[in-house]
DNA sequence: TACTACTTATAAG
DNA sequence: TTTTATAAATAGT
């Protein structure tokens, strides 16, 4: 829309570049905002601005666990999650905190060592042939079979006590294509693991929106976005 | 736009709503690839359809790291990650591979723990007074204080090669307002350990999208969208 | 699905 | 920033 027709290419012109996402910026969000709003649906909308900070537009809930790792990172109410070295560590009692965690996950996979074995030799002292469960003894590592296809899951409710969640990646911190802002992308590991609090500040957030709904006379969706504007460079 | 005016507000005639998500679910989609290609911003646009499956557009490269959740979970490339009890582990070698994992990272915690009991020693055999490192020596347990704000640490480089970058939590599984699917969120732990592989898939996804660009003579948007779609439902 | 009258978004000034 | 003229999106058919 506008005067000329623009061809889908980027806009040369920094100037006009810069013009054009700005208001576009705001026409998508809207757009989304009422999408969101019309049709009762889930929707987020994450831009990197050129400058290379972050734009968000959230509609419902569903997607806050990702959405929050944005909003929120530097609010220190995430829950239990570490990244990064372990030098990193401010505390004795967050060194200690997250030994802890260690050791109990070590364990759990020793556990899990030690029933395989259990599980092997049973094979062996058993009859020839077909075995009820899956295992297959060890085998060569392959990394690509270490990633679990989670949606094929079934997911055990029991010992909700116990560490029944968590992640290890020794990946490197340079991330391809991750420059700016790396904290951003790789800060986030897990929701909170306190979901009472999780939700109260996701009520928050949600107090706010509506607050700058309200407090705007003009286009909702705008102010929608500029609730979240203090994200993004000026 | 359109014959009338639309009030801002949940559509409730179904059929309405499902036509009015259908057509504004494209606009939305084209708007961001547009936005992405005048610009040369990176944008994503997640989508839960009122069935609940996904619908995602995303402009460039930054954001593939969390989309590629979304899109690629079921693709056992991801890298090594480890999600939920150990008891889910299929072989021994992933359970010997995770081990090996966690003593490093438990090792790491505690050599720091080490270097706090050292630099605490040295405090007090030292001056009493200003202490030019920022150590605070035992302290209760905090845990608000356990997250740390990622955005503000200065990750360093080094040490490519050991566990610099790891995470754990005991969040239990069930999370707060995910109901469905709840592996597409929590199957998602850190990018692919293997840069290379990685970059290689995201290559693929490109191409699929250029290619589902240039078959079709309409709307490049709408085709890009297209190459997504098969995550959704019909 | 296609049409079309109308609203909305926006390019240029 | 605000104002147009025009292109684009879309509600109802």
């Amino acid at each position: 829309m506008g005067r000329v027709k623009l061809q889908l290419r980027k806009i040369e012109n920094k100037t006009s570049r810069h013009v054009t996402f700005a208001k576009r910026k705001g026409g998508l969000v809207k757009k989304a905002y009422e999408l969101s709003a019309l049709c009762d649906v889930e929707i987020a909308v994450i831009i990197f601005s050129p400058a290379g900070k972050l734009i968000l537009f959230d509609g419902k809930k569903r997607l806050e666990e990702i959405l929050e790792s944005y909003l929120n990172l530097s609010r220190k109410q995430r829950g239990r999650c570490f990244v990064g070295s372990p030098n990193f560590f401010k505390t004795m009692s967050e060194v200690e905190f997250h030994e802890k965690i260690l050791e109990k996950a070590l364990k759990d996979v020793q556990n899990r060592k030690r029933a395989f074995h259990q599980e092997i030799a049973s094979d062996i002292g058993g009859m020839m042939g077909s075995s009820s469960h899956s295992l297959n003894g060890p085998q060569q590592i392959d990394p690509t079979n270490l990633v679990m296809d989670i949606a094929a899951m079934n997911i055990s409710s029991k010992s909700q006590n116990s560490l029944d969640f968590f992640c290890c990646s020794n990946q490197p911190r340079a991330v391809a294509g991750i420059t700016q802002s790396p904290g951003m992308l790789q800060g986030y590991a897990f929701p909170s693991n306190n979901i009472q609090n999780n939700r109260d500040i996701i009520e928050q957030g949600s107090a706010s929106t509506t607050a700058a709904l309200q407090s705007s006379a003009g286009d909702p969706a705008m102010s929608c976005f500029a609730a979240f504007s203090h994200h993004h460079d000026p």
